[in-house]
DNA sequence: GTCCAGGGTATAT
DNA sequence: ATATACCATGGA
C-alpha cells in the first residue's frame, strides 16, 4: 500500500463537493463505497481488474488517490469519476431555469452544486432500479447489500472490505431461488436474472442503447424487457445513460416532493405530474433529482 | 393491526 | 384500452 498515484480532477465552478458527498452519505447500508473523514473510498473494475481509489475535496477540484501503480488505472478512474459525478455537464441553463420556476427554486438553491450522481455500470443500475420498485429506499439498500455481499467480489484493504458489483455473467448463471433467499420477491428475482442474461449475452449494452437515438427510442427498447416499465426505464436513462431529461413520472418520491413544493393537500395526479414538469423539459432528470434531495432534507429537518 | 414504500405484470372486464 | 389483484418485506 505504499505506492500511490494521485491526480486532480478539475470541477466546474458550480460543483459542490460537500453537496455531492452528502448525497453519497445518505445510507449507512450503502455497500458500493465507504465514506470516512469526508473522503470516498471505492473499488471499481478497470478492464476486469479491481482498482481501489479514494477521492476528496481539493482547492482545484477533486483529488483522487489510486492504490498501486497499475497501467491505465489513472485514466480509467478519472473517466469513472467524471461519469459518476456528471462533471462534463454545464448546469448553467438548468440553474437559470430553476430561478424562474417556483417549484424548483428553493430545492435548487438549497442544494446548489449537486449533480445527478450516476451509476456508471449498466447492470448495477438495472438491479438497483428493480430492487427499488415499490419498496422503501432503506429496504432496497438492505437488499442490495445482501446481493453484493453474496455475489460480488470482495477486496480487502486497510481493514475495510470493498466490493465489486456482481457481474451480469455471475448472476445470469444463478437460479431464482438463490436470489429469493435474500428476501427479494420472486418476481424481481426473475427480472434481475433476465436482465443479467441480456447483458451477459451482449444484447444489452450502454453503447447499443445510446446508439438508438433519443430517450423515447431507448425507453421503448427498455420497456420491452420483462420487469422494466416506464419508471425503471427512465430511472436507467437518468442514472446510467445520463439523459438530463429522463422523467420517472410514476415515482412516489417525486409525487411527495411535488406535493410539498406545490403546497397540495394530496399527491398530484399523473397528468399533474406531467404538467408541472412541462416547463422543465430538457432538464427533468435534474429537476427530479433535486426534488428528491429536497424532500429528504426536509424530512431530516422534521 | 393498517398503511405505505423510488412499480410492474398477469388477468379480467 | 382500462381496472384490479397481487407481490413481499419492513418501518411508521
Amino acid at each position: 500500500m505504499s505506492i500511490h498515484q494521485q491526480l486532480i480532477i478539475r470541477t466546474p465552478d458550480d460543483f459542490s463537493f460537500s453537496e455531492n458527498l452528502e448525497y453519497l452519505s445518505r445510507s449507512a447500508d450503502e455497500c458500493m463505497f465507504h465514506i470516512q473523514d469526508e473522503k470516498v473510498l471505492r473499488a471499481i473494475a478497470i478492464e476486469g481488474k479491481p482498482v481501489l481509489f479514494r477521492m476528496e475535496e481539493h482547492p482545484d477540484g477533486i483529488m483522487v488517490t489510486i492504490s498501486g501503480k497499475a497501467e491505465g488505472a489513472a485514466s480509467g478512474v478519472e473517466r469513472f469519476v467524471r461519469d459518476w459525478l456528471d462533471l462534463g455537464r454545464d448546469l448553467l441553463p438548468f440553474y437559470e431555469l430553476s430561478e424562474r420556476e417556483p417549484l424548483l427554486q428553493e430545492a435548487v438553491r438549497r442544494h446548489s452544486g449537486l449533480r445527478v450522481v450516476g451509476i456508471p455500470d449498466l447492470f448495477e443500475t438495472f438491479v438497483w432500479a428493480i430492487l427499488g420498485q415499490q419498496i422503501t429506499v432503506a429496504f432496497a439498500y438492505v437488499l442490495k447489500r445482501r446481493f453484493v455481499e453474496t455475489f460480488g467480489q470482495a477486496i480487502d484493504a486497510d481493514g475495510v472490505t470493498h466490493y465489486l458489483f456482481p457481474s451480469a455473467e455471475t448472476v445470469a448463471a444463478l437460479e431464482p431461488e438463490a436470489l429469493r433467499e435474500l428476501k427479494i420477491t420472486a418476481r424481481k428475482c426473475e427480472y434481475i436474472i433476465g436482465v443479467a442474461r441480456l447483458i451477459a449475452d451482449g444484447e444489452l449494452t450502454k453503447e447499443g442503447l445510446l446508439g438508438l437515438g433519443g430517450d423515447r427510442a431507448i425507453e421503448h427498447r427498455l420497456t420491452a424487457i420483462r420487469g422494466i416499465g416506464p419508471w425503471t426505464a427512465n430511472y436507467v436513462l437518468m442514472r446510467c445513460l445520463r439523459s438530463p431529461d429522463a422523467y420517472p413520472a410514476a415515482d412516489v418520491g417525486l409525487h411527495n416532493a411535488l406535493k410539498l413544493v406545490a403546497g397540495l393537500d394530496r399527491k398530484p395526479t399523473l397528468p399533474e405530474v406531467e404538467a408541472f414538469a412541462e416547463p422543465w423539459k430538457g432538464w427533468r432528470a435534474y429537476a427530479t433529482f433535486y426534488l428528491w434531495r429536497y424532500l429528504s432534507s426536509e424530512a431530516e429537518r422534521g
